[in-house]
DNA sequence: GTCTATAATCCGATAGAC
DNA sequence: GTCTATCGGATTATAGAC
């Protein structure tokens, strides 16, 4: 388990830079998303945090390779779960019937707030079996999971039409995921729609309204 | 380019079983679906298809490693666009607002179909960036990507609800990828929903039809 | 904490016999 | 077409000086 939220050396003195140990931990996350573990060797890691390329140095800080795997999937996981905290503060926005369109919009944030765990489990969930689940329980827990009885709700007010719930639910996270796998892959939002229009119209086909 | 379809060694005399090459462009295909380029290695290879682990028996018909790898794409978009050919010969069906259906459940086959090529994609993106637009555009070319004009027509129509159809169109696509690239990652559909019910679906949300 | 070596291992690829 | 044997390069990881 993490140290629990990086308790932290109060002891060290003055110390601008973050740690060499919490910018290897920053920039591995980095390079596994984007290159994958078997793509990501020591010297890159060594050379992006600013060691000696090919010395050991890497090696004060963390046991081997899956260590600072493992730590920096931890520290992400931590990190996510914060800030899916700090955006349920934000009051519900007033609109009427836009509870949908504020879960949808929470869906895609949390999800974008994901590209790292996503694309990390994208690259290597045959290599490490064992984070599939993790991380998708993490991203549920965080969000992505649309909430079913708020959903039966509405369709039981008569505020959207009803159909399978799950189907539904089910169908608006793929979207969402699908939309943020591919915007992280072209470097682009997919057919340039941003995040706003793509929850919108996501949005609107759930609620059925008939456009605005 | 691919030797067009296999054209063969008609000289040969009986060859009951697949060529060893053949065996080879298949099960290259399935590991590097799996396991990722770097994940694979040769001895795996040279063993999954019965030469002996170690030995460079590989190297009687592929120059190297990157060699099988576009040669198995090729071979596997040529495949993937003879399925859509195939697939577009079926009568459509006669159902009223049956051509939005259609078209959702040829989008979620020809997904299903493309699932190797997806998960190349997933894994090695970054090693071999020009396999992604290669491969995009493969898809996109084999009933994956949703006609705009026919989904326009539709909204003139009356057919179906008006909103901004390139956003429906890729909200249609994002879910169906989303969906199979979870089915992949988990080994059986998104929280058990089979394809032909996240089709029906996603078809009555773009319908907006009331439920039946 | 960081560096200079260097050990140990794994894997892609080749040469040449059969 | 397939095998034995092996070279060479790349990479993880360690020992020990500074």
């Amino acid at each position: 388990m993490l140290q629990a939220g990086n308790g932290g050396p109060s002891r060290q003195a003055a110390r601008p830079r973050s740690s060499t140990r919490a910018r290897i931990l920053r920039t591995s996350l980095d390079l596994f998303a984007q290159r994958g573990f078997d793509g990501t060797d020591i010297v890159d890691i060594e050379e992006a945090v600013g060691l000696t390329p090919g010395s050991g140095g890497f090696y004060r800080h963390f046991r081997n390779k899956e260590d600072v795997l493992h730590s920096a999937l931890e520290t992400e996981i931590a990190r996510v779960q914060e800030h899916y905290r700090t955006l349920q503060k934000r009051p519900p926005s007033d609109a009427p019937d836009a509870a949908i369109a504020d879960r949808v919009n929470v869906m895609l944030e949390m999800l974008w707030e994901m590209r790292h765990l996503m694309a990390v489990i994208a690259h290597d969930n045959t290599r490490f079996p064992e984070l599939v689940p993790q991380i998708a329980v993490a991203m549920a827990d965080s969000g992505v999971a649309i909430d079913l009885a708020a959903l039966e709700q509405a369709m039981d007010d008569g505020a959207i039409p009803r159909r399978p719930a799950h189907v539904v639910a089910t169908i608006m996270m793929m979207a969402g995921v699908g939309y943020t796998l591919a915007d992280m892959l072209f470097g682009r939002p997919v057919a340039d729609i941003d995040r706003a229009e793509f929850g919108t119209v996501l949005t609107a086909l759930v609620v059925g309204s008939p456009s605005k």
